[in-house]
DNA sequence: CGTTGTGAATTAGTTCACAGCA
DNA sequence: TGCTGTGAACTAATTCACAACG
């Protein structure tokens, strides 16, 4: 609903890729077009590659082989190496990269340099556990506002923010900067709330309410869907229990019996 | 770092794809095996299809197109007319689809017409949250268990549930037969409450721990990141920010004004 | 007609495998 | 010698485009 939408843009698709643009400016893979090239799998990789090397750097590691970064990120050691060569060469050939180098450079590729103030609309159960986080995961999201409905929250401070209404979304997201807005409202607000955040000039959203967001495609969307990881378990359980039924004339035991077979799952890709 | 794992398993890949099992029983693409043969990205999809189609239903919708629905659920209605391929024919060619039979045919496949009984681990500020969903989301995932290490919440109810202690899980979990596992810990606990809810017998977690889960290969894992996603937007916003800079020669504000062209991100497929 | 269902074409992402370098 | 960086090969996912059909 709300549907203005328009699914299939113009472009006949299979067209573009570096065009767009005017046709002087030759090539230029300078910092800023590398970063276009990055695939949208690898920059979810690069902050969990990032998490690892953060924790690996407090326990006074100085080097790692891509063979052992792989390892503890749970992917294999080529992907990883494939993700870092898409921000540069870091590595040395025959050692491993410098932790800290790789941290320093992954932070500057993800814009971890800067910061970007969140506003987090919604403080029921959840809001109220994002809020309570003070300054997001990592640092560097600090918390500038947050917002509801409920007149007995107004002004009161969470996580040491006043809360306050959702019609001000608009003045003070834009007041205070606001780049990132996260919604944690049930979901018959989310749409209002959605084109508030927009109209306040917020680029990004973070959305925990379980409905699918119309937004304008230059501002970007990510979603964080308890129902469905649910039900993608759900699925994989029941998948199991079909190839159960399936040839349950073989060894059945056998196979639960060996569970040490310890293999990292590949928990980086958002799937397998 | 616990490292036992094993990347590369034997399969020399791009070999396998049905075997693995006799070559009697020629071929019979039962519910079993059709289950097997949707994508990955589809299943997440046709959980988000449910929920719109869920919605509708309850609007006293009992027909829609592939057109609508994609609009809805911010794809395209080739994608999703290939999703709903997967799970089987049930569309009326010139028609559309009846909105209850596609409901019952995904709740089918997608396996909610078992009960999954869920474990909830760190009674924390969001494991707080998540057992006050009491029953998670859509129904169907009944919260069988609740374990922390903290004294003082021992025995205590959350949602209705008492809080155990972790060390009881294998025993707890394996009793009520708890089939998802919900973690929501501080990192340093994760690993070890991961393989206590594994070895009772757990198939599938949910990790909100920002940690990478080293688990057998048959245990399902989702995970549910904070940190990372919040990253993910930062890149983008950052890549944006680049953009500008880039060819800050022409229209600037042209771009921004038209603020009013919507279209639904494909917010679906867990990335673009 | 109008809309589904699906092979074929395309694009994105992963893995292999090895040349190249410290 | 050992490990990185990457082109080439492969696999997965998406999109096209149209025949089939109620």
């Amino acid at each position: 609903m709300t549907a203005q939408r328009n699914e299939g843009r113009t472009a006949p698709a299979g067209s573009s890729e570096t065009v767009a643009q005017d046709s002087l400016a030759p090539e230029v893979p300078s910092a800023r077009e590398r970063a276009r090239a990055i695939p949208e799998a690898a920059v979810a990789r690069l902050a969990v590659y990032l998490r690892v090397l953060s924790t690996m750097a407090e326990q006074g590691v100085t080097t790692i082989s891509s063979e052992e970064l792989a390892a503890a990120a749970g992917v294999n050691s080529a992907k990883l190496r494939k993700d870092l060569s898409y921000i540069g060469s870091y590595g040395t050939r025959g050692v491993g990269y410098d932790v800290e180098v790789l941290v320093d450079q992954i932070e500057r590729i993800l814009g971890l340099t800067r910061k970007h103030s969140v506003a987090v609309v919604g403080i029921g159960n959840l809001g109220h556990a994002l809020a309570n986080y003070g300054g997001f995961p990592g640092r560097g999201f600090p918390v500038a506002a947050l917002f509801d409905v409920d007149p007995d929250l107004m002004g009161v401070p969470v996580g040491g923010i006043p809360v306050e209404h959702v019609d001000d979304i608009p003045t003070v997201c834009a007041e205070r900067e606001v780049t990132i807005g996260v919604i944690a409202t049930p979901p018959a607000a989310a749409q209002l709330v959605c084109d508030r955040l927009v109209s306040a000039g917020v680029q990004c959203i973070l959305n925990f309410a379980p409905v699918v967001l119309q937004v304008p495609d230059d501002i970007e969307v990510r979603k964080v869907d308890l129902a469905v990881e649910m039900q993608i378990l759900s699925f994989h359980v029941a998948r199991r229990a079909d190839e159960a039924t399936e040839h349950e004339a073989s060894a059945d035991a056998a196979t639960r019996a060996n569970g040490a077979r310890v293999a990292a799952a590949d928990q980086v890709g958002v799937r397998r």
